[in-house]
DNA sequence: TGATCTATAACATGATTATGTGGTTGACTA
DNA sequence: TAGTCAACCACATAATCATGTTATAGATCA
């Protein structure tokens, strides 16, 4: 019997959710409130197993209420319910711990079967949403601005000094003279359209060169 | 009719999957291979909607095939096809604008239904799959270490050393006396436990202190 | 009230960096 | 074959940085 609690400010989407719920074998729901104002009460009291929260409610909406759970507790399975795929609450909700993310308009049957995978420890989410976080993820990891084309050497000794190395010390990493460090490095300012090592550092990181 | 294209090692599995998807209404298989050794080819010549792509292969596996249709073809989707929920190959597949990422056990009518999401523009994966991208996600956002508790000042000349300013420049922005710059910087290589600015701008960024 | 912390500031010295100018070698290429 | 470029090296100078020591004023807190 998996244990379900609710939050759902709609009172008709509130009651029909609980009917379908409670009408399925295996499910169960304990519990059903119009918004988070207390929802750390309510889940210590009533202890669910999976919590579904609608993102859109008055006073204490579901991202708020989300986080306010995971603060004192981190095993029970949150889905996230929502009526669209927006980016910025896709992001939220999964940047504080929701389990999944799945759209109101899911199938009853469809958002059963949601409902065991989380509790099993699955990550259910709509196709839709799915293709929001892939979208966001390949985002974070191919923003990688221009090339800059250093040479070899060069983003060698970029590294170097990535890594706090000073002109010596790179000179003597590298077996060359300090003379040639510094050539390479006045090199690497032009090409990075920078003046200083700071800079150099920064943007470093920030184009991903290191 | 959604236009498929196979890739899978095993003959039996091969034969399978066809057969499933040719006897299903509105798919077709246009045709099926061992491996990726000429994916560029194969793709160009029977342009198709939706590929299952095996990652396990031999020769040239599924991720090299990945890259390689990507590499001329950012349209057709791609499903990802593995028997079980590996950390890394997720990770290799999605950064590499992989569309889906399904295990092998899954049901044939589940399957038809993630080939039909993948062709609509979802992102059909299982929720275990799914559970390793969100895990990678938050990962990715709340690796902040430690804080080092900066003070508010700190921050602030940090901030400005990261953008490339010299002490002077620092000194006049901020309405205080280089000397003054100079103690704090001191005070932040206290706290951040090192000892050039360089090594400060890197550990700015890498802890997101900036 | 005394201890602690932050922000401010000054002075001094040696190390490091930024910049300019100049050169050699070897590899690749139009 | 002349031109370009990466990699190497040298010398010089001014600016900047790292470090140490010392000190005052105000805020916070036990």
């Amino acid at each position: 019997m998996i244990k379900v609690m609710l939050y759902e400010d709609n009172p008709q989407l509130r009651e029909g959710l609980t009917m379908l719920i409670n009408g399925s074998d295996g499910f169960e729901v304990l519990a059903a409130f119009k918004n988070c104002e207390n929802v750390i009460e309510e889940v210590e009291a009533y202890r669910p197993e999976v919590i579904l929260m609608d993102i859109d409610m008055p006073v204490v909406n579901g991202i708020e209420g989300l986080k306010k759970i995971r603060e004192v507790n981190a095993d029970v399975k949150i889905l996230m319910l929502t009526v669209f795929d927006d980016n910025k609450n896709v992001f939220q909700a999964i940047s504080n711990g929701a389990n999944g993310y799945i759209l109101k308009k899911t199938p009853p049957a469809r958002l059963l079967e949601y409902i065991s995978e989380a509790q099993t420890g699955g990550a259910p989410m709509t196709a839709s949403i799915a293709t929001q976080v892939l979208k966001m993820f390949s985002a974070m990891n191919n923003e990688k601005g221009e090339d800059y084309n250093l040479s070899d050497r060069e983003k060698q000794v970029l590294q170097l000094l990535v890594e706090g190395y000073s002109y010596k010390m790179i000179a003597s990493e590298m077996y060359i003279a300090i003379d040639t460090v510094r050539s390479h490095i006045k090199k690497i300012y032009e090409k990075l359209h920078v003046n200083s090592k700071s800079e150099a550092v920064a943007k470093a990181f920030k184009d991903k060169i290191v």
